[in-house]
DNA sequence: CGGGTCAAGCGGATCA
DNA sequence: TGATCCGCTTGACCCG
């Protein structure tokens, strides 16, 4: 990667980030309250495709097998009905309560035979506007759901609590995909930034090392030891620089060119 | 046809 | 021990 090519300069990056993460609320949930929410918002955008059109097609067939069965299986109506797609995998069925593994039950036979007869072909969900959209809403509020708005929010879409936990986990791991990929270029510019600095001091001391070259032996010591006034041959203290000493410790490593500082104190 | 998107499955970790 | 989460992966679908 482009990052660490770019880090290859002998310096520690030490980087926090906290003003991208905001704690949700946690008063209308029960979840893990060790989970940040991510205030980036990447948008979701979900086209009306010829497939959707079907989806709704189908719903709106299978309306009246929903009511027939009753209203505690209000799921049985939902597009999962119509994209209950088991494709021959072993069935999750720790995810389900009883009532979810019955709604699977039923609503797989209606879905495993669509009316091309294909039997239990994977077929993809692709949740309306409207779905995406009041999915959307609710993962603003709070980006994880308990059991009760899992349930509320399924019957709301008519959907399956699993589909909305899934829907609310993908979510999620697209949110971190998004920061991590933010804080990656942020990254990247630091690393640029220190390099450039890097780059500057590097200079900086062989200019330093050139002068040094260039200055008559007695003056050739480190600025840390220096203590001797090259005109007056008075020798000062490292400690008391800021009142006696002609010659002091510069605190920052700016360049310091005694030619240019003559023995003024002196 | 290859790559991107996204719903969903699986396995492991964590927690009450 | 069950519920839930996350990371990784799969597979269907869409698009240029």
């Amino acid at each position: 990667m482009g990052f660490e090519d770019g880090c290859n300069i002998g310096l520690v990056l030490g980087l926090g980030f906290t003003s991208t993460l905001e704690t949700p609320s946690k008063s209308a949930t029960n979840q893990s309250p060790k989970k940040p929410c991510l205030s980036f918002e990447p948008s979701l955008t979900l086209g009306f495709s010829g497939e959707s059109y079907q989806v709704l097609k189908k719903i709106d067939n299978i309306k009246g097998l929903e009511e027939s069965i009753g209203a505690d299986l209000y799921q049985q109506s939902s597009p999962h009905s119509v994209s209950s797609f088991s494709s021959g995998r072993v069935k999750r069925e720790r995810d389900f309560s009883s009532e979810e593994v019955e709604i699977e039950r039923i609503s797989s036979r209606a879905s495993d035979e669509d009316e091309d007869g294909l039997i239990n072909a994977r077929k993809k969900l692709r949740l309306t506007k409207e779905q995406s959209a009041l999915l959307e809403e609710s993962f603003k509020q709070h980006s994880t759901l308990n059991p009760k708005q899992k349930q509320a929010l399924a019957r709301q879409l008519n959907l399956r609590p699993r589909q909305v936990e899934v829907w609310f986990q993908n979510r999620r791991a697209r949110t971190k995909l998004k920061q991590t990929e933010v804080d990656c270029e942020f990254l990247k510019k630091c690393c640029e930034t220190l390099t450039d600095e890097n780059r500057r001091l590097q200079k900086e001391l062989q200019e330093l090392k050139a002068l040094k070259l260039a200055q008559p032996l007695y003056m050739q010591m480190p600025a840390a030891t220096l203590t001797m006034c090259p005109s007056c041959e008075r020798i000062g203290g490292v400690g008391d620089s800021a009142t006696k000493t002609p010659f002091s410790m510069v605190p920052k490593p700016h360049f310091y060119n005694p030619f240019a500082n003559p023995s003024a104190a002196c």
